[in-house]
DNA sequence: AATGTATACTTGAGCTAGCAAGTACTATAT
DNA sequence: ATATAGTACTTGCTAGCTCAAGTATACATT
């Protein structure tokens, strides 16, 4: 029974997952498309470099950390180099490695993006949420995934 | 101070959200198209539909169920009518209105999948937390959304 | 009855992402 | 030195989704 009652809650979490994560996107998505012009995959992989030394990662990396192809990725940066948010760089010591790096403007960007992005995700939260049950969650969470949680701290 | 806390929580819960989600997803949803040859979505409206009186539903409240646009519901229903899953229905009282009804194939179908993906489900989410855990996370996750939960019981 | 508004659904165009296959480079083994 | 295998990345194709616009039906107001 005790198996059971695990695949009951098990599938209950499963379920909260989809439908919590398909609403937030839709929403915050909309929002960062109609604020700046940018999906929330886009900030996604800002973030991402922002924080990395040097602001550069490479672009398989880069494609784990946001759990993405690496076509996805690919694709992606193409667009935000069209944009001017992010350039390449190649590897002296590795030909195959191409590293995609976060321009000064890209920087302004992502913090243009992250004043009102943070804002919203915080305001979603914290509608629904104690600051207890935050950190819960947040733990909770943390585990589906193998890596680690890049902070939001500042950049 | 207390803002920023909350801050930091929420955006590490929404982090989680986001890659637990997509890293999860991505495993479910290819497990299901190699074992039974449809998505999670076409999955996650059987489940709706199975469930519902007459195991018929109408489109927009399939659509809101599993959180679909409106065309988005079309197009996924014109694939599960095309293989037989599903077929329409007309109302009598309101001709706007077309109802999606899990056929009898269909229902064989999701029975089929469901065995194999609820026992992915369960083993994703067992090797991770304990039945405290879980229901912990199911009813934070369930307050993301306004809709409550349909349980996965026998069908 | 006629008009205006809201709801249910469909369709066309465009975007994003994935898979599979291909290129280029590196590391390993013989 | 050469073959083999592995890694990093890109590209062609396709599936699925969204938005915007369009059709059809229902309801509300006058």
């Amino acid at each position: 029974m005790s198996t059971q009652v695990l695949s009951e809650q098990g599938f209950q979490a499963w379920l909260g997952l989809l439908r919590g994560h398909a609403a937030l996107v839709r929403k915050l998505n909309a929002e960062l498309i109609a604020d700046h012009g940018i999906t929330i995959n886009d900030y996604d992989v800002m973030a991402q470099l922002v924080r990395a030394p040097e602001r550069k990662m490479r672009r398989v990396d880069l494609a784990r950390s946001v759990v993405l192809s690496a076509s996805g990725i690919t694709r992606l940066l193409d667009g935000l180099e069209r944009d001017g948010w992010v350039c390449k760089a190649s590897c002296t010591s590795d030909g195959r490695i191409t590293y995609a790096v976060l321009t000064d403007e890209g920087l302004a960007k992502y913090r243009a993006a992250r004043a009102t992005h943070l804002a919203s995700v915080r305001e979603l939260f914290a509608d629904r949420y104690s600051c207890d049950e935050l950190e819960q969650l947040a733990e909770l969470l943390g585990r589906l995934d193998g890596t680690p949680l890049a902070c939001e701290t500042d950049d």
